[in-house]
DNA sequence: GTGAAAGCGCTAACAG
DNA sequence: CTGTTAGCGCTTTCAC
């Protein structure tokens, strides 16, 4: 029913052979003929069939990305990212969750029957070990996403331990000392555990692990979970440490119901800089990783492999800053840096790992009584 | 280098038609035959290409679905959502942003190049008007998700009418009189904001025309751009109708940056029932569709058009139902729900259109001085 | 039960 | 500059 490129050339009177040349923009098809079949195209609604060329060509121009979900707004942003990243190189992004079993997933995508369909494969995973990574053995390009990982993969991500280390020297510089940790159970969240141990340890505050709050998982109630987890125990931290921005929007919800202020009674900061965060009550302080960075970063890797670089396994790290919201400097500095609630899209995130707006380091009294939290005027 | 089916016959010793029957787990085949090939499979590590499978089945297993943003949390569950449900009927789904101009990208997928990649396209468009979807002919199944549409398409989703007016409904019962709506410039918009019209109506209140907010889109900032414009406007709501929750936890942003109090003040209702507005703060009122229904309800179609059912073009509506939280019942109510705090999975939605938690008629008592925020007891 | 062979629609040597 | 032709790797009709 539909047209094939041979019925054009019998239109055209001319070879399948021209018919491809014109499709592909060969040169050398005298300008009569380029029209005579650009014509015949037209009359009969040709459109190549892009199935036969993948077979043809053994490349299908699609690119697998596997993330956990879509609910935690880091993958949806990051998944968005990254097919903007592929559309622009022609690839179209195929979302595969990954869910319940990250390793068996990767195993499946990476070796078995869906391999030949895509052309590379970007693995955001969330909590693997590399024991899971090692014994796969892929027949396509792979670029690892998140934590650094054990493995002969390709990765880009953000320095986790030095992100997470700014974090909570922040934290530190605005007085706090009691600082609790959530997110720590989990791949990405053992590296960002790891700097906020160090900056600890800097500063020279003991690590307590009755302040590093258990979770399953990172989703909003997660945080949340693990917030009253920690206020339940009598653990009266003045700051927490949240691995993401969700976990950190879900233990905002909990201190809210039990009455406690933030940042005057806790302060906290996220990690991912999630879109959400920015809208949050109060809005929050995080870090800030270059996503459309990575993004391009990643599909650009992919495209290199995939033209035969064979170069050692890269480890690229891209920028992050630490962004300071009202969750650990209060009101007043949101309102003296209204960037933070700019309209998107935002600027080219910086590579500082600076924070952005001075804020000044001293910590905002803390009154017995609570503030109110409306913020009237 | 990768293995072919006939490398697997020859080393097993069989023709290349008995590999298939194998793979296919066709009847009639020796058990001893069948042995030896799946032997042979393993020691080769073979692997069907699938590109070569779809081109001779000319079906190739891939969905593509069009969603505006993955950054709107709607659409990220909804991509979510169907993902779950491609993934469980065997079929990949490749993601396809709109974003710039749904219009060209609905002609371009459903007509042009990439049409035989794809056995189906679910479409879900952010404010398409008719007349850009009577010209598109389609090559392939299509599916249209959000607004109902004129046009020769299958359609599912909610009724936005009648959903959107059990919102307002609520809002009048809570004793609200000035009611402001946010998103109406917009194809889903536009239905939702004429049931606020009819439920104004019916309770004999008078459609105010300074009471719409002007809206861009659909994301954070506009919902809170739209909120200040009200507000600087000197119109002061006694509560908000926001056509989706994004917009709507925009909206709550601006509210408490102006000491606002939410629902005391303001109440504030939206649409969607999105992961974020259940940890909002306060959490969210809002119509719960089905979502997972939904995106089961559309792949179905689907499936059942590639089968080649040529019946005219349905209209599914889903169910959905109001879900009273705290941003028009207060604290007491959210407490006396503790559903509305539940971990995930949430169990699967009612097919009533009533509120779930039955919420006391009356409307809070308005201090003159605004309720502290952060609800300490 | 199994083999031989045609062909899905396209691209790219190889001739001319 | 253009025509002929051999596949890409798989499924399937048709014979045996």
């Amino acid at each position: 029913m539909a047209a094939t490129i041979h019925d054009v050339a019998r239109h055209a009177g001319v070879s399948s052979r021209t018919v491809t040349n014109v499709l592909n923009d060969y040169k050398w098809v005298s300008d009569e003929t380029r029209r005579r079949v650009r014509r015949s195209i037209d009359e009969l609604e040709f459109v190549p069939n892009p199935v036969a060329r993948n077979l043809r060509l053994g490349r299908t121009g699609l690119l697998a990305l596997a993330v956990p979900n879509l609910m935690a707004s880091y993958f949806a942003e990051l998944s968005e990212a990254l097919v903007d990243a592929a559309t622009l190189r022609g690839f179209g992004v195929v979302i595969e969750l990954t869910k319940a079993d990250p390793a068996e997933e990767l195993r499946l995508l990476a070796t078995r029957a869906r391999s030949r369909l895509f052309d590379g494969l970007i693995f955001s995973p969330l909590g693997l070990g590399p024991r899971e990574l090692h014994e796969v053995k892929c027949m396509l390009p792979v670029v690892m996403l998140g934590e650094r990982v054990h493995g002969d993969f390709d990765h880009v991500g953000v320095d986790n331990v030095q992100a997470a280390a700014d974090a909570v020297e922040h934290l530190i510089a605005m007085g706090r000392r009691r600082i609790a940790v959530i997110g720590r159970d989990n791949g990405t969240g053992i590296y960002r555990t790891e700097g906020y141990r160090r900056a600890l340890e800097h500063a020279g505050i003991v690590y307590d692990e009755s302040l590093v709050a258990p979770t399953s998982n990172y989703f909003l109630d997660d945080g949340s979970a693990a917030m009253a987890h920690l206020l339940d125990q009598g653990v009266m931290p003045d700051a927490v440490f949240c691995c993401n921005d969700t976990l950190a929007i879900g233990a905002l919800r909990t201190l809210f119901e039990h009455g406690l202020h933030v940042p005057n009674d806790v302060a906290v900061v996220g990690f991912d800089d999630v879109d959400d965060g920015r809208y949050a009550i109060p809005s929050l302080t995080t870090i800030a990783p270059d996503k459309a960075g990575l993004a391009a970063m990643a599909v650009d890797r992919l495209v290199r492999r995939m033209d035969g670089d064979t170069s050692p396994a890269a480890d690229l790290v891209i920028p992050h800053r630490l962004v300071v919201r009202e969750s650990t400097a209060g009101l007043a500095a949101e309102r003296a840096t209204p960037r933070a609630h700019q309209r998107r899209p935002r600027p080219a995130a910086s590579t500082t790992r600076q924070a952005t707006s001075g804020v000044a380091s001293k910590r905002p009294s803390r009154s017995g009584a609570r503030r109110d939290g409306t913020g009237t005027s």
